[in-house]
DNA sequence: CGCCTGACTGAGG
DNA sequence: CCCTCAGCCAGGC
């Protein structure tokens, strides 16, 4: 198994509820800064039954300009928009607000949570 | 080694 | 808001 995907995955699963994150994000977050393409790929083999008993809510991870990466009318665009719909995320047409929706890092965040690296 | 491909990004026009 | 472009980095061939 690969142990950047792992990280990836952990960093994932800290996103709050009713947030969403970047890929860049979760990259720096992970400790790979630079490595946003990574994430995207990344999230191509996400388990489908979760890590550690745990979802890896992947729908929360969407472009930094706030947009879903899918492309509109694909079947992976409108699932991932009507989980983050689900969840009480406004969706306006393929776009999500970064400043309303966007997960805020706090410094207990940073120093305990965040896995090791 | 080169060349191409991504669930990407930031700056410009 | 749209589009382009350079930069990005792991992988595949």
């Amino acid at each position: 198994m690969n142990e950047q995907y792992v990280k990836i995955w952990k960093t994932i699963q800290l996103i709050p509820v009713g947030k969403v994150s970047s890929y860049g994000q979760i990259a720096d977050l992970a400790g790979l800064p630079g490595r946003a393409r990574l994430v995207g790929k990344c999230l191509k083999f996400v388990p489908s039954g979760g890590l550690d008993n745990k979802p890896v809510p992947w729908h929360r991870v969407i472009r930094s300009s706030g947009e879903i990466a899918f492309s509109p009318g694909s079947d992976e665009f409108a699932n991932q928009r009507a989980l983050l719909i689900d969840e009480g995320i406004t969706v306006k047409g393929k776009r999500v607000s970064i400043k309303e929706f966007g997960w805020v890092v706090d410094l207990e965040n940073i120093l305990f949570i965040l896995p090791d690296h």
